[in-house]
DNA sequence: GCCGTTTTCGGCCCGACTGTTTTCAGTCG
């Protein structure tokens, strides 16, 4: 039988949603089905999985009556229900979705009166009769519509970039200039990234930036003055214009006053604010961008920051990291949120590669151990873990490859000893080494090889299309093939916007890692933020330790440590999750016990 | 259709903006 992916699950629940809003049904049950949609994509666990378990009304969102509809799917393949319901919406309705300021309700009218029965074509063929005008003559549209939708439906298809979100280090720059931009007018007083990328989400959609202004016109024109493309919207609280990169920019305008309350409303995220709002009702409290106020009366309270916000709602301040409607607001009623790690407490980081040429399968680093430890320095770090990559096995023999380790190691022994004696300082260096796991789940390194090494990575590198059991056992077998392995890198093996993470049974991987006091590794490069924060907050639950690694190949990289933080932050982990967060004396009974 | 520290029934987050409307529906975040 066909299998489905917790993805298309999802999109079968959304589409779902939108046809029940073309039908004009109940508008709770198109929010159910979407909040089960939104639940389900963001699940850690397959969703068959969990029908094998018959755990699916654990799911939030999920009833009695969406299980008994995926229990239909996983015995008979489909559900009568839903293909009922969307028999009646023609196929074409859903790629015209995808066109921003289209919805349901339009992108049916468009469809019925304009006959666009082709789905594969449904967005050429509206661009056609858009040109010739004829949607203008469709009632409830007119020629503004008509423009509006050809110029998105022109801008959606040349910009594939609009729709892939960004980098988090990106976004990151982008909101830099802005700032930068924004920080010389003199109507402007304070400014603020919100949205996505105040929570550290790893990958960003649209930049969201709030100020503080006693003259909201000026400050927006001149915001609408920034290098854009077009002004998408512009109004007397705000505006949005479109970037030439691409990016969509909202910008919020408030008083001192009121900010704090629009300081929350605007970080988002929708399901944060669904739950903060839902538990205020209970307390006949209703909450907007502009404050506080009671249900039925019109005095609303501001408040000029977050942390009376939520003081005021009875509950702890919640760090933008753990808005994620995850039961962060549950936590903070009974005031036990996590006291999360900070860049502060990182004393180390364990996979840095150098450019000592050991002949290794894949990439070098950059710079010198030298030049590593300065850097290391800098950052204040007691410790740091060499992981360059394993030789390549394919060229080398096993007494070649042990020659090859024992002169390395005896190498950095030489030059952190001469660097600390240089420094007057005492950067303790591990003598570590990424080892690849082959698709058999033997490890790239001859026992004898271990010898010289502290302790090792290991991760994977090649043969990623296996299926999920084998893969599973591949990485537990490379778990557990030496006494010396500590850490597992870069364990889903993403690529943000290139490459999915590989299916794996987690909670099997979870177990032999606690078992071993192996560590999960957050790994920090951008391109990877790998373990993802959803596994690593099942992996903490679970009682698993992490560490925290940038992966720098070149020491600038070493900085991106602060995008790792912010994974295990909203991944809900404190610090004593974090092995690289003790001390050098506390790490190493974990690291190289004697 | 979901859900429960006021509820197993009766609620369900809240507001801005836009266009085509003479009072609102659709879409978005």
């Amino acid at each position: 039988m066909k299998a489905y992916s917790n993805l298309q699950i999802a999109e079968l629940f959304r589409k779902m949603a939108a046809a029940y809003q073309i039908l004009n049904e109940n508008r709770f049950k198109i929010i159910a089905y979407e909040r089960a949609a939104d639940s389900i994509e963001h699940l850690t666990s397959d969703v068959k999985d969990l029908w094998d378990d018959k755990k699916l009304d654990e799911i939030p969102g999920v009833g009695t009556t969406i299980v008994s509809h995926l229990d239909e799917l996983f015995r008979t393949g489909s559900i009568k229900h839903i293909d009922s319901v969307l028999a009646k919406i023609p196929e074409s309705v859903f790629p015209l979705l995808l066109v921003p300021g289209l919805g349901p309700k339009r992108a049916y009218k468009l469809v019925d009166e304009l006959h666009l029965n082709n789905k594969t074509t449904a967005i050429d063929d509206l661009e056609k009769a858009l040109r010739e005008h004829k949607v203008s003559t469709i009632e409830s549209f007119g020629e503004k519509s008509e423009q509006d939708i050809l110029q998105n439906i022109v801008t959606f298809k040349k910009g594939a970039i609009k729709e892939k979100r960004i980098l988090l280090s990106e976004a990151d720059q982008i909101a830099a200039h802005l700032i930068e931009f924004l920080k010389k007018n003199k109507n402007i007083e304070r400014i603020d990234i919100l949205g996505s990328l105040r929570r550290y989400v790893a990958t960003i959609g649209d930049i969201d930036i709030a100020i503080i202004s006693k003259d909201s016109e000026k400050a927006i024109e001149y915001f609408c003055t920034y290098p854009h493309v077009k002004i998408i919207e512009q109004g007397p609280t705000g505006a949005s214009i479109l970037l030439h990169n691409g990016r969509q920019v909202d910008l919020r305008v408030q008083e001192k006053r009121s900010y704090g309350a629009m300081l929350q409303y605007f970080t988002g995220s929708k399901n944060h604010n669904i739950a903060l709002r839902s538990y205020a009702l209970t307390k006949h409290l209703s909450l907007s961008e502009y404050g506080i106020k009671r249900v039925g009366s019109k005095e609303i309270k501001p408040f000029s920051n977050e942390k009376d916000f939520y003081e005021y709602l009875g509950m702890d301040y919640i760090p933008p990291e753990l808005r994620e409607g995850r039961g962060e607001v549950d936590h903070a009623i009974k005031h036990e949120l996590p006291a999360l790690v900070e860049l502060a407490d990182i004393k180390g980081d364990f996979h840095l590669h150098t450019n000592y040429n050991l002949e290794p399968s894949h990439d070098l680093g950059l710079h010198s151990i030298d030049e590593i430890l300065d850097e290391a320095n800098d950052l204040q770090y007691e410790y740091i873990g060499i992981s360059d990559h394993n030789p390549s096995t394919g060229n080398h023999t096993e007494t070649e490859i042990i020659s090859i380790m024992k002169k390395r190691q005896e190498y950095y022994k030489k030059q952190a000893e001469e660097w600390n004696t240089r420094h007057h300082k005492t950067i303790h260096v591990c003598t570590m080494l990424e080892v690849d796991i082959k698709p058999d789940g033997t490890l790239a390194l001859p026992d004898e090889a271990f010898a010289y090494v502290d302790a090792v990575i290991v991760s994977i590198h090649s043969s990623f299309a296996m299926t999920k059991e084998e893969m599973t056992t591949r990485i537990i077998t490379g778990m557990s093939s030496h006494s010396k392995v500590k850490i597992f890198g870069h364990p889903t093996g993403r690529l943000l916007n290139r490459r999915e993470g590989f299916e794996a049974d987690w909670k099997k991987i979870f177990e032999v890692a606690k078992k071993k006091d192996i560590a999960l590794e957050i790994n920090a490069s951008p391109y990877r933020l790998d373990l993802p924060d959803a596994l690593v907050y099942d992996a903490i639950k679970f009682g698993c330790r992490l560490t925290i690694d940038s992966d720098a190949h070149q020491k600038e990289d070493m900085n991106m440590m602060k995008y790792g933080i912010s994974v295990g932050r909203r991944g809900w982990a404190e610090k004593r999750d974090i092995y690289n967060t003790y001390s050098y004396n506390e790490m190493k009974k974990w690291l190289m016990p004697k």
